[in-house]
DNA sequence: CTTGGCACTCGGATTCCCGGAGTGCCAGCC
DNA sequence: GGCTGGCACTCCGGGAATCCGAGTGCCAAG
């Protein structure tokens, strides 16, 4: 009972203070929402809600503050995804569905993200991992240089030089070309490896060198580079809260360009298709630790083959900026399922 | 000879206030620059130099500030570019030669280049356009849906989907293929249209709607398409001048964002290898008014096939940053021209 | 044309002061 | 026991006043 009242109290402050960005005293708590007791009696849940550390304030004789615990109860328990308005919904399915390609999915997703939620959007493309081989392609570029254009079936190109060392003729090339196609269409890159395996050994003794090459880089392209590629929009958005890391947007924008930080950001909670907030310090990442970050899983078919989400400063509005991550990545897996 | 002392002093000023980005006055002036006069003659230049528009004071009895055509009289006839030391430009050398890709090249690039200016870096990719097609491939995606793969010289991969309302045999597919490689295949971008041009004629008639999907699609890659991919590095270091905009980073991270904008930057003066600076309001670009914009283009072979320069604010070090990109640009050149 | 001198201006930093918002606590009341 | 009104206290933030110094423009003399 007393109970449910401090967190009505809680979820209030958290809703005040990501509308006026100012410390929320009890006097505007009582006026702006109907809590039925007085001033005193907020003061005596907010000493409590602060000794819990879910609150805080700025400094002696100021209004209170949700802390990082305070927002992470917010989350949990006090808030709901807000779904879309039917016309937002179909704002974003008819901007989304002009894409002509995997990379005009990407980015017209990662815009639309920015644009809905005013924050840094970010987009991981289609793991290549999950998928499978489409095509593959060897063109020879000199006679030591072979261009190796890997396509998977979520539309996603991977192209490689391959220094061979010796010279490689048209001829082997060809049967390079169709051993490999025969081996690896149609099988998911994880199993790529194995496929190939013994690929090089069914070639001349004096050709092995140019096989193994090309079949190092395959491999190089389906392990090492599997999902390395994240893409970005709405750095702009970070000027406008400027001041919610006190001036600092430059560690925010360092560690937002590094490739690494984001894969990690993204690529932590890879396999499930859930909502995830992490909140301020919550994120392991350095100098992102005045910032929240919303992803989600996206799905093609029935498979979750990358993540989406935002970064933003902790004082986000949770529930609209969950709802418009949620949106979209339903529809960017719709696109992809469509597609296949 | 008065002009010429004239001219030191503005020099002298330009290279004080970038250095301490401070407005600077007669008495500093002296102290730091062995200009063997009294402080109350650089008072008199200064006047002179004010009239002709070259410095501004921010308010009265302030010490003065170039103005944008301070830093173009500067640019144009009082430096020279900086050449990089011999250590520098090893690290450029080995930093960027192990590049495995195209992409991998532009990426080492820009952010090097970003690094060496601390500034904002800008690559666009090398045009599709100057280039000739080294390979083309297609693939049915499904009975209707073909992927088309065109690989041009320069190892640029492009990619697109093509919806032929039709389905496409692999027989057909396979004709397909064979006339188009046949057509196209070391041919110009910019004669593809041509070469192309009664393809759908030589097919069946059954067939034509199929094949004039493709081929249109495939114009729509050469032609459209040609030099939409610019990549951008070292917006964090904005952070760092954020005085300089008097904290309006807000107009330039937007304006940054819009790829449109950079193509602009980038593509204005795009068949020259020459540097080039625009100043301030030299640039039409909204948003970028208090910026400068150094470019210069970089060759493959011995043909200019795109453009890279830096974005950073008017109070930057000229010579440095147009050593810095002068070399990044020769060097990427080079990296190119090898790979051919 | 240069120079030293001098009066003047003005921005920026510093200090001081005050008001208002907010708190914590207490005593009384339901 | 929980709620409430009252009250003393704290402290931030903003505005006014002040001061300092860097810098200028101009003038008269060299």
């Amino acid at each position: 009972m007393v109970e449910d009242r401090r967190l009505a109290v809680l979820r209030a402050i958290v809703e005040d203070y990501v509308a006026t960005h100012e410390p929320v005293g009890s006097r505007s708590l009582v006026e702006r929402h109907s809590l039925g007791v007085s001033p005193a009696t907020i003061r005596n849940d907010m000493a409590a809600l602060e000794d819990e550390g879910l609150i805080a304030q700025p400094h002696t004789s100021a209004g209170r503050v949700p802390t990082d615990q305070g927002y992470r109860v917010f989350v949990d328990r006090l808030s709901q995804v807000k779904p879309m308005s039917a016309a937002e919904r179909r704002a974003i399915g008819s901007f989304l569905d002009g894409a002509v390609d995997l990379d005009d999915v990407m980015q017209r997703s990662v815009r639309l993200l920015a644009q809905l939620t005013r924050q840094v959007a970010l987009i991981q493309y289609p793991s290549l991992t999950r998928s499978t081989v489409r095509h593959l392609e060897l063109v020879l570029l000199t006679p030591t240089r072979v261009l190796l254009v890997l396509i998977a079936d979520t539309g996603r190109v991977e192209q490689r030089v391959v220094e061979t060392a010796v010279t490689v003729s048209d001829d082997l090339l060809a049967r390079m070309r169709t051993r490999l196609v025969e081996q690896v269409n149609g099988a998911r890159l994880v199993d790529v490896a194995e496929k190939v395996a013994d690929l090089t050994e069914q070639f001349e003794r004096d050709e092995r060198t140019a096989v193994a090459a090309v079949v190092a880089s395959l491999l190089e392209t389906v392990v090492e580079r599997h999902e390395e590629r994240v893409m970005l929009a709405g750095t702009a958005n970070l000027a406008r809260f400027g001041e919610d890391f006190h001036g600092a947007v430059r560690p925010v924008l360092e560690a937002l360009e590094e490739q690494m930080v984001l894969l990690r950001l993204l690529g932590e909670s890879r396999t499930t298709d859930a909502l995830t907030v992490r909140i301020g310090h919550e994120n392991e990442v350095e100098g992102l630790s005045a910032t929240s970050v919303v992803t989600v899983g996206y799905s093609r078919g029935d498979e979750i083959v990358a993540q989406l989400g935002v970064v933003g400063p902790t004082r986000m509005d949770y529930p609209g900026t969950m709802g418009s991550v949620r949106a979209v990545a339903r529809y960017v897996g719709r696109i992809l399922t469509e597609q296949q």
